[in-house]
DNA sequence: GTGATTGCAAATCTTTTGCACTAAA
DNA sequence: TTTAGTGCAAAAGATTTGCAATCAC
């Protein structure tokens, strides 16, 4: 799934060192925002939810900086944005190769491991383009609503 | 693709057929946009641009009625709402099983006809959770930005 | 007539931007 | 210092809504 089998540890330095590749300068907000986002595993997190999630751990940071912050992430591909629902954007922690699980009811959104969906035929590209990404995206809903 | 060969004949009464089978009033804005919609095969539009059509055709409505009537089409399930990009909703006149390709740079959307993709594998739906639909959006770009 | 539909303008919601201020290096 | 980064409030889009006027039946 990730590279190596070396992960997740001393967090603090994992969130700096993803800032200093990138080319960013790790600010009090960036270094925040990045322990909240890289610190616990795959994450999917719309910017209001960061927010509200930054005031809540005591971290000040005005909306239009996680705004910021997540676009600057994205740039630097620390994170990857996933279009599933037009009113709102989700960044995603995993940047690896995989679809997703979205319950258009409450907004939740899971991985799907790239393994786990293979598409046996495709299309070719128009003529002068290329295919960038394939997204896969399984839409859910209660078993009961059916 | 479609239903049988007999289609596309008597475009106008073809509108007012699918009005009145969803149980909506054939009122002039409905049949104008629905005949801009239907009348020539299948479409993928934003609000916005039918607004515009609808103008330059001489047809006057208001931009409220039209985004109204585009999801009343969409309940009545004679359009599809296309999810690529969360800036703008797209609806398309193709309700069959199918997918898109999309242009991030134009914003342009094509279909691809359900059987020229397959999926080979899936994982099963979360406990208590049916799959609602499974959409594939193959993101293009042009061969030079590669 | 009478209830569904429309238009318009105002309201909402999400996201972006301008600019004076603050903080890394 | 010097320049990148931040906060805030205002702006910008896209979409929705309230309500009086209008139209289909």
């Amino acid at each position: 799934m990730k590279d190596s089998g070396v992960m997740q540890e001393r967090p603090y330095a994992q969130t700096l060192g993803k800032l200093r590749e990138a080319g960013l300068r790790p600010t009090r907000q960036r270094l925040a925002l990045g322990r909240l986002l890289f610190d616990g595993g795959d994450r999917h997190v719309t910017a209001e939810a960061l927010h509200d999630e930054a005031q809540r751990a005591g971290v000040s940071v005005s909306l239009a900086t996680v705004y910021n912050t997540l676009h600057q992430f994205t740039g630097a591909g620390l994170l990857r944005e996933v279009v599933v629902d037009s009113s709102r954007t989700y960044f995603d922690t995993n940047i690896d190769d995989h679809h997703h699980f979205f319950v258009e009811k409450d907004g939740a959104l899971m991985d799907i491991a790239g393994d786990d969906v293979t598409i046996g035929k495709l299309p070719p590209a128009p003529d002068g383009m290329d295919i960038a990404r394939v997204d896969v995206i399984v839409r859910l809903q209660d078993r009961s609503d059916r």
